[in-house]
DNA sequence: GATTAAAGTGAACGCCGTAAACATAGAGGT
DNA sequence: ACCTCTATGTTTACGGCGTTCACTTTAATC
């Protein structure tokens, strides 16, 4: 029972299954991989996988932790290149969108699972970077969970929306989004613009 | 060739397999109906499904544009009775999440869809209202678009995170994070709160 | 009334997720 | 060394799915 990148006909399905997956989710566009053809492209028959997976959704499931997982690291990484702050909060969210837009179906699995994915485990790097930065900027705890929440709504809201073709999965366009200086106009500044 | 409701034995079967399927989407959480079941539902065998739709995601794309019309006209309902300005345009965002929590399956499935669902036909009331309001609030064209896309994204994320268990589907959340004053704090007031 | 095109049917295909019963191999105890 | 047991895999099978094809029926038209 070695964890170990052995020879997996005996050893670990599981991995090979998730690395399978996570393959088959970057190319091919859009389509989810079945079970079927997961246990296919690892040489194993389809009932292989119950051994490791209760069901599908579990598979899914472990599939979208990974994604998240991987979404943490990236974020962290692109954070700490920022220098933390203010600029790397907003990096992170640049990231953020940046990573669905890399990774659509993957993106799309991980916040397409019915439930919070999972709730044990190692608990979501992402989100708990997101609100330690938050807490960074704000102080106030309340105001810092707003503001980490209504960031999150923002980047996901974009990510989501560009994966869907409403609006245009431009690079300009993102920048344009993430930046919410112009949205408080209406509630912190006068109601009239810069321009003449 | 009647377009009215009459029986559809020979009649209009393409309205009541939108009707089935509609109702299908309000019951029975989460799921989405297969072809073969509005079928099976209207009292049709399957194949009759292919003279009204060329194809399943054709039938999921119209009913996706019968989701979009219900809400386009929900909003549009809300905006009126908050009387039209930011008030009516808040309005509109809290119709748009408590559409998506009210009708979880239809919002999925109507941004679902890999493409914009059609772009021809009646061009989408809620995105119409949506840039109209804010172009009514902010008159700099550019500065419109983007609060727009801003306000949409935002509630898109709420609505989206709240579906997939991410954050609670609490109202007073709601509440909390359509207010968007705050999110300006670090680009347009003090960084410290109200708070001592 | 005969013709014709639209609308519905039934059987069949290959895919899917899943269950049940069976096979095998390696670990552990004796 | 042997036997046993458990983890891991296989085969077969079931029902549901979306879709195709060849067919019938129905209502509208000349």
């Amino acid at each position: 029972m070695s964890t170990s990148p052995e020879a997996y006909h005996h050893g670990n399905l599981r991995d090979a299954l998730l690395a399978a997956g996570l393959a088959a989710l970057e190319g091919a566009e859009g389509k989810a991989p079945s079970l079927r053809e997961l246990a296919r492209v690892v040489g194993v028959s389809a009932t292989a996988v119950y051994r490791h997976f209760p069901d599908k959704q579990a598979l899914d499931a472990a599939l979208a932790r990974a994604g998240l997982d991987l979404l943490g690291k990236e974020q962290a990484a692109a954070a700490e290149r920022a220098g933390g702050g203010s600029q790397g909060f907003t990096e992170t969210g640049r990231t953020y969108v940046r990573f669905a837009l890399a990774h659509p179906a993957l993106f799309r699995l991980m916040f397409t699972q019915g439930h919070p994915v999972d709730g044990s485990a190692t608990p979501d790097e992402a989100y708990a970077l997101l609100t330690a930065n938050s807490r960074a900027l704000v102080g106030d705890p309340d105001g810092a969970e707003t503001l980490a929440l209504q960031s999150w709504a923002m980047v996901h809201g974009i990510a989501m929306l560009m994966l869907d073709g409403r609006i245009p999965a431009d690079d300009a366009l993102i920048e344009r989004l993430l930046d919410t200086g112009n949205l408080s106009a209406q509630s912190c500044g006068s109601s009239s613009e810069e321009s003449p």
